[in-house]
DNA sequence: ACCCCAATGTAGTCACTGTCAACATTGATC
DNA sequence: GATCAATGTTGACAGTGACTACATTGGGGT
């Protein structure tokens, strides 16, 4: 078989193209035509598979986000704090590392991955999207007795605007030319003002 | 004079009906030749005053950024609390509030304000830009001795993290289908965090 | 063993875009 | 009044997403 005109596997073939151009180009990088001339197929091809251009997007974009909770997990499980409570503020100060460390990293899956209409954690039940390792982690500050049950409310949007903010201004945004020496010390402000927040006693 | 060969303020024409598109359609809808249309002139004028279109696209991110700068100015000016403490605290809190506000109230403005690749905060002399009267409203708090000069380094960009990354998120991220009222609630959380975090006493 | 047909892939086309090059028109300046 | 740089126009090109009509295939029912 020289050239089946079937491809057998075409639609993860797209997809695949879709991630690799993703990661190189961004979003606007991926073209219909072509993710189907990388997959050697023709332009078109695609419409048996995907409703149109957005729905490929999406597909990409579930990709990435799967890949940004792996980063996540990957980091809080490096954590090796005895004292629980130290353990548990270390794990949100890395969830929170790790996100903005994927997006600097991968510019363009993270772009793919937040872009789109695909929901938030869409993520099949045995992995868990990036929305839920962060609630997991603010629910182990809870556990530890180092957040009121009270404040828990409401923190896991607060935490994830204020990475998805830090890494979206310092990636295609305003700051995206500061050094790394001065992205690193002002994240490091943002995640301790963070943690205080949450953590710290009423003024 | 039925119609002119020279336009006679093609520049500032083609921005204005820039703007209009873009408070529309957002930055893609900011199409060079529906500009031109818009504006009775040729496809294509627009390249004796534009280099190519993200100029257009810089230009019109301006006045965007303008009229955030104006909206917070606002804002602000509206807070009257007496004890000094309480206002520069409410000053701080109008100044995320107004961001958030004038994104979710302009989303193709705001998009444009942050997509290109203008500086931050170019506006003319008179005018401050949006990062420059956070910059005040922050100054406003040392002031008082409600935060330590110490914590003040930094603190711009966690704020700004915060609020643009909260606006994204409800604007085209995933918790764009949020409704108002929980909405508001989150955004109470995010500014009360921030607040705390960077007045509030170490941990 | 046969045939049919739905699924899959292809070819061709359309309207639309940003950009470039060549040309037309103007009005201020000498 | 002639000149010429600035300004606007026309026409073209390659690339895009999307649509329609056609080609090829292989599996399932008879």
């Amino acid at each position: 078989m020289v050239k089946p005109y079937h491809h057998g596997n075409l639609r993860s073939a797209l997809i695949e193209a879709g991630v690799s151009l993703a990661r190189t180009q961004g979003t606007e990088g991926v073209v219909l035509r072509q993710v189907a001339r990388e997959t050697g197929v023709s332009h078109n091809a695609a419409y048996r598979h995907f409703a149109d251009r957005d729905e490929l997007l999406s597909e990409i974009g579930s990709v990435a986000a799967a890949r940004l909770a792996e980063a996540m997990r990957r980091r809080m499980d490096l954590v090796d704090e005895q004292d629980p409570m130290d353990a548990a503020r270390r794990r949100l100060r890395e969830v929170g590392r790790a996100y903005v460390e994927f997006a600097l990293a991968e510019p363009g899956l993270f772009e793919v991955a937040f872009g789109g209409d695909h929901p938030p954690d869409e993520a099949g039940p045995e992995q868990a999207g990036p929305y839920h390792l962060l609630g997991r982690a603010l629910d182990g500050l809870v556990e530890v007795g180092a957040i009121t049950p009270g404040r828990r409310a409401g923190a896991d949007v607060a935490c994830w605007a204020a990475v998805h903010g830090f890494a979206v201004l310092h990636l295609t945004g305003p700051l995206r030319d500061l050094s790394e020496e001065v992205r690193e010390a002002t994240l490091e402000v943002l995640l301790t003002t963070i943690e205080r927040g949450l953590t710290g006693s009423a003024t």
